[in-house]
DNA sequence: ATATGAAATGTTATAATATAACATTCAGGA
DNA sequence: TCCTGAATGTTATATTATAACATTTCATAT
């Protein structure tokens, strides 16, 4: 389970993912479809954020439809079950990397090679929380996302 | 100056905000055009965010132009002084109202009356640098939204 | 097994957001 | 005044996203 850009057993994570999608499906009648199965396979072959337009021509190319509502429809459902995630800073899609858990995640955005990393800090919802608090506000989701440069690109910059 | 939702005087507010910006770019050697300075005058109207069609439309029936790359340029040269934010969530632009003053905006978005009031918090900024510190990750920009109801909203939806 | 209603898909069209590219004009310093 | 970089005007187009409606598939209740 990727919790920074250090490297990981990608296969396994990728197969975690699909497995726990499948059962979280089954269990609370969610039909996991073909399409949508593809989807989340393919938002998990690399840790970047991609467009529902990227994701659409790989459906194309693979004959599982050519028009944008297919793309949109399939990512629609991976995000409202929490199987994804929205990159709003870069109109994009990325796989979720702890399903299941908490809702305040915080994504890593590599602005030069795109990687995005997901984590989740207990302090932080607190402290959002205790924000929002003090104005009177009611929470019912956030969005952080940072950006800047991973270790990787930190490294390449320099030279 | 806003710090939550409750109401505050609002000319002083457009004002203040409008002679800051003012002096800055004065002292920075930076053009507040018409075009520019009227933009910021939108933004402050009211704590909502407006999109840049909105605002390019207010601008052609002034006659301040009629094409889209008029509202984007105004709209990139505020942003990239400080003197107003993209919300992403949103695809829209709001006002700072801490221009200034340090970089990790915090927006609270009423979905139900799309207000949308800033604040700042420095405890915030620390867990997210060490978050990314963990990581290893170089922070350049942070988005933080948070959606949901604003005290009065809350209200009515309890009706 | 089969009728049925909800969910999912196929498809066309279009809306909403954003930028590329290049010609022209303007502001301020040499 | 001339020069240069900044700003603007304008045309065209790219990118992201959704509305609307017809058709098919699925789960399940009978």
């Amino acid at each position: 389970m990727p919790v920074g850009f250090e490297t990981h057993d990608h296969s396994t994570c990728i197969d975690d993912a699909l497995s726990t999608a499948d059962k979280y499906c089954a269990s609370h009648g969610l039909q996991f479809t073909k399409t949508r199965r593809r989807v989340l396979e393919l938002l998990l072959m690399e840790h970047k954020a991609l467009g529902a337009y990227d994701i659409l021509s790989h459906l194309n190319t693979e004959g599982l439809g050519s028009q944008p509502p297919v793309a949109y429809r399939a990512l629609d459902f991976l995000v409202a079950n929490g199987f994804a995630h929205k990159i709003e800073k870069l109109n994009a899609y990325s796989a979720c990397c702890h399903p299941g858990q908490s809702h305040a995640p915080v994504f890593m955005i590599c602005r030069a090679c795109q990687a995005v990393v997901e984590t989740q800090t207990e302090p932080l919802r607190n402290f959002l929380g205790s924000t929002a608090k003090a104005a009177g506000f009611l929470i019912e989701r956030t969005v952080i996302e940072i950006e800047g440069l991973c270790p990787t690109c930190q490294k390449a910059e320099t030279l």
